[in-house]
DNA sequence: AAAATCAGCAACCGCAGTGAA
DNA sequence: TTTCACTGCGGTTGCTGATTT
């Protein structure tokens, strides 16, 4: 038996709102508010709408403070890392952005802001030589701001699960096996390791070890509403298949990313947290193969227009490292 | 000028989470 | 503890105006 549904689908009006509508539920609601109940409310509005339809309405178009027109560069940097940061939750974004909505900030991104980064990166790409010595270059730096943020971030938003592609955008500074080793020793953590000097560790113990250690990637401390263990060896290993090399050691050295092909054409994704499954396809052809046909839609095309805004420091990870060709958003300057 | 295609966006749908009974 | 009504959310659909052929 199916879910009985929430209005008599057969009475209510549906598809555009008329003015008489919106001026009727504007007034009501702000005579009267919502009563904390949408179903009821549209029969005591006198409206033929179902109480959710009247939600969306209100929420998205007629309560105050509304910001409706043309998003300004630096809601564009927020929504951008956001995105990279913790995926299509648009309503955690939203939350950002005073008086945007997430119906807003969604068909934003998705007809516009994508094509635009994808647009402006191309043309920036043409000018730019393949190396990643930039990174290099800058790679002390980072590290620094690692180390710095860590020793001031410590507590940073534990409210937020993180969606397992996620990982494929914040990682990786992963720590070399030593490193985790001499981490673990130090701080009383009880790894297990293999035989294949690989290091095992749960989600907690990463947790333990990016409040300690500045190496770690940081959206990995968030990580706990996912219930499998990771693997930080010469690569990270997270549950569904997505494979990435680390980190420092091979700094300069990048050339086995990959994505599982399986787990990128999986429809069994979680369906709301998701990251855009175009984003992997462009990391994935960016990635896999230096010599695609097609690198318009690389992740490199994308993630260099990202600058990170003091804003939301406090509440995402800032720092995103991406192989060869991506950059440390809002660190490394453009 | 008409038809076809595209782009933007409002609205809908259905699932998951929550809290009250 | 279970059930169920309700809310909130993200994905998707489809309408409309603009642009291209």
């Amino acid at each position: 038996m199916g879910r009985a549904p929430c209005c008599d689908k057969a009475n209510v009006k549906r598809g555009p709102w008329s003015p008489e509508e919106d001026s009727k539920l504007k007034a009501y609601i702000e005579q009267h508010g919502t009563g904390g109940n949408w179903i009821t409310l549209p029969q005591k509005v006198g409206l033929k709408r179902c109480g959710k339809s009247c939600r969306l309405r209100w929420l998205n178009y007629l309560r105050p403070n509304i910001k409706h027109g043309e998003f300004t560069d630096e809601e564009d940097n927020i929504i951008c890392t956001l995105y990279m940061s913790i995926g299509s939750r648009w309503s955690i974004i939203a939350a950002q952005l005073p008086g945007r909505t997430d119906n807003d900030i969604k068909n934003y991104w998705n007809t516009r802001l994508k094509k635009k980064l994808l647009l402006c990166n191309k043309q920036r790409k043409d000018h730019r030589p393949r190396t990643g010595s930039y990174i290099n270059h800058n790679k002390l730096e980072v590290m620094k701001e690692h180390e710095n943020f860590f020793a001031t971030h410590q507590t940073i938003n534990n409210a937020y699960s993180w969606p397992s592609q996620q990982i494929l955008f914040s990682t990786l500074i992963a720590p070399q096996n030593h490193d985790l080793a001499e981490s673990s020793s130090a701080n009383s953590h009880n790894f297990q390791y293999s035989s294949t000097d690989e290091v095992y560790i749960s989600q907690d113990q990463l947790c333990q070890i990016s409040s300690t250690n500045q190496l770690a990637s940081m959206n990995l401390v968030n990580g706990n509403t996912c219930n499998s263990s990771v693997m930080i060896s010469n690569g990270y290993y997270p549950s569904n298949g997505v494979v990435i090399n680390n980190g420092l050691q091979e700094y300069n050295n990048y050339n086995s990313v990959g994505l599982d092909h399986d787990a990128l054409n999986s429809t069994s994704t979680t369906h709301s947290q998701q990251v855009d499954k175009s984003v992997l396809e462009m990391v994935n052809s960016s990635t896999i193969s230096t010599t695609s046909q097609d690198q318009s839609t690389s992740w490199e095309e994308l993630s260099p227009l990202v600058n990170y805004p003091p804003s939301v420091f406090e509440t995402v990870s800032p720092y995103y490292v991406f192989e060869e060709q991506s950059l440390y958003m809002g660190l490394l300057k453009q």
